[in-house]
Parts: C-alpha cells; structure tokens; sequence
RNA sequence: GGAGGGGUGGCCGAGCGGUCAAUGGCAGCAGACUGUAAAUCUGCCGACGGAAGUCUACGUAGGUUCAAAUCCUACCCCCUCCA
C-alpha cells in the first residue's frame, strides 16, 4: 500500500527479501510443516499466517524486492541423513513452485536455494535440481547452524565450484568476518548476517585486530578512538569511553553508533576482498587478515601500553 | 507528649524458629550472539580457599532455645498519624 519497500524506506539500492524458510526452523515451535506450505502461529496474539510458495514470492513481489528468495525449508543440524533428504526434496519441490509464481522483470531476480546438510552427494543433487529448473542466482542454505566452521567450509569448497560461473553465488546467514574470508575464497560473492547489526546493538564490535566488547570496564577512561583506521562516525567522532558510556546508559546511540561502525567493518572488508580478487591476490589479503587479528586488541590504558 | 509502623548483603526488597550466606530486582564483573521471536540471552556476584570447607553477617547490647534474620528485654535511629 506504500509502494514497495523502497518507496516506503527511501532506499534506491537493492533490496534482498527471505522467503520465510528460516522461520520454518527457528520458528519450528510454532509451525506446521506440510507439502502445500507453512502456517506460523504468531507468538504475539495467536494468529494464523499460511505462507506457501506461490505466496511467499507474492509478498516479495509485492514489496518490491531486487532478489527475491524461494521457500525452502532451513534444514536443521544435527539430523538424520533420510531427515536431510526429505526435506531436501520438499525444498526442491519448493523452488519449482516459487519458480512458476515469480513473475519476470527487468532488473528483478530470483535466487533458489540449495540444501542438503552436510551431505555432499545430497548437495550435488539440490544443486542439480536448482540449475534445472534455472535462476538468477544461487544460495548455499542450511549452512552455519551449528556444523562448525570446518565442516561449513567443506561444503562450501565442494558446493560452490558446481554452481554456474555467470550467476551470484550467496551464502545465506553468515557470517563472522573469518567465514566471509573463508567463505569469498572458496567461490561465495555475497552474504547476509544478522552479526553486524545484532552484535552492534549488543556492544560488540568488529575491528582490525579482533573483536571489542564496549560493555567492558577496561574502556571506561579511553580517550583513544575503536579503530583508528575506521572512517565511521562512530570512531572518527567519538572515543571508547563515550561508547561504553552510551551503552552502560542504555542510550539508543550506542548501538546506532556500533551498527554503524560494524556495517562499515563489512563494508570495507567486502571491498577489500573485491580488490584483492582483482589484484589476484586472495590469499595474501587472507593471511593479511588473519595475521593482523592475531595480534588481538589493543592494551587498554594504563596497563603499561 | 500520645499511637502505630519499620531498621536485612553497594541500592531496593522477600523471609518472620531449623531445609538461610539468606528469594527477587537493580547496579557491578565477564561470556555468548551466523538466511533477526534478540536494544536479547547466559554465568558470576560477603571474606579466605582450587575444592571439600572455614569464618564473619540481617540497627546495637543482652537473653530464651539443642538451634535465632526470625521469639523476649533494653537502648539507638528512621517514617506516619494524633496533640
């Protein structure tokens, strides 16, 4: 009724909605799973919400989605290996209905999503449904839910060379800064994560040298900015004390500002990727990377620094 | 002057004979956070000790009892109402 997303939110970039497939399992208390689609019951006043293929990608339609995402169900981990499979085969089933339903336009897109677990013969199949049934991009789903790092590499370096070279490979749901590194190196162009943003409400933020809780009392009287070589506002304005000030406070700056600093944490380290690959010269930036996070955060004051 | 209520760990506040080093909340100290049910959640939080444990604690001083933050007496302080 406002237009789209972009109207409403004044944002001329693009926009990635999810299809609901990770309610389906981090709301698996409150859904019914069946071949024709989910309904959630809302926590909040009991409400019923049906959400099939077809209307999935309507809503997303609606709101005007660059990309939008095919239901599929986010496969849990641990599972049993026919637990995988079934539901590998609903989501694939899935991504064939979104499919018909998504109506084509210029500049519009639809990404399908591969699962399978950890099973590498199940993510080859998913993959080869995918390409079948064909789309704009594709997504690594069912991945950072608990496998480990290792294990999600495994996939990752297994599932994102079968993936076509002309289309966006996305890696859904991560991740920390050392999976996205991992993660570009092994094929993965883009990502989503609720890490910047939630952490930076939380007092969490990413750096250089590692990761800096603002909570801590050891920045109590640090006159010296998060990160020096931050352009943010948060760290060419402000000082540590003040942050961790604005977070004991509770004052709603503090996380404005420390979301602030950790997208553009991201930012730069997406850009520096992109440059490296350019340069080829990945796993120097890699090892960069590693090496200057090794040396941790620095001292806090008074403690001889 | 009279009547009543109350003093508990940094703060607020339960407990009202043993299961109490004492529920909760706040503050404090750390940790977690991966397609957002998250401005959320978890742990610690008297002293000493790695731990079992020991010691000191519920306004102060006595007392009753096998046993007291809980009962009794006196005193000190705070609050409310009446004069």
């Amino acid at each position: 009724r406002l237009g789209g997303l972009h109207r409403m939110m004044g944002w001329d970039g693009p926009i990635l909605t999810d299809s609901g497939g990770f309610q389906v399992m981090s709301l698996s208390g409150l859904r019914k799973l069946t071949e024709h689609g989910v309904t959630f019951r809302s926590h909040i006043d009991g409400s019923e919400h049906v959400l099939t293929p077809e209307r999935s990608v309507e809503i997303q339609h609606l709101l005007d989605a660059d990309i939008t995402m095919v239901l599929d169900e986010c496969t849990p981990h641990p599972a049993p290996r026919e637990a995988v499979e079934s539901s590998l085969g609903l989501s694939m089933r899935w991504a064939a209905r979104s499919k018909r339903a998504f109506v084509r336009r210029e500049g519009y897109g639809l990404f399908g999503i591969v699962q399978g677990g950890v099973h590498l013969d199940l993510r080859e199949r998913s993959v080869a449904d995918l390409v079948e049934i064909g789309f704009d991009g594709y997504a690594l789903g069912g991945l950072a839910v608990g496998e480990g790092q290792a294990a999600m590499f495994d996939v990752v370096g297994h599932v994102a060379p079968l993936l076509p070279q002309d289309r966006p490979r996305y890696l859904m749901g991560v991740g920390m800064p050392a999976d996205l590194v991992g993660a570009v190196m092994r094929g993965v162009d883009m990502f989503d994560c609720v890490v910047p943003t939630r952490s930076g409400r939380t007092a969490l933020a990413f750096t250089r040298r590692g990761k800096v809780n603002l909570r801590n009392a050891r920045h109590l009287d640090d006159d010296r900015p998060l990160d020096a070589e931050c352009r943010c506002p948060a760290c060419t304005k402000f000082s540590r004390a003040y942050l961790h000030h604005l977070h004991r406070a509770d004052e709603m700056l503090g996380p404005i500002l420390l979301t602030w600093h950790n997208l553009t944490y991201y930012q730069d380290l997406m850009a520096g990727l992109r440059e490296a690959i350019e340069r080829q010269a990945l796993a120097e930036f890699a090892a960069a990377f590693h090496a200057a996070r090794t040396e941790g955060d620095i001292p806090p004051i008074g403690d001889g620094a």
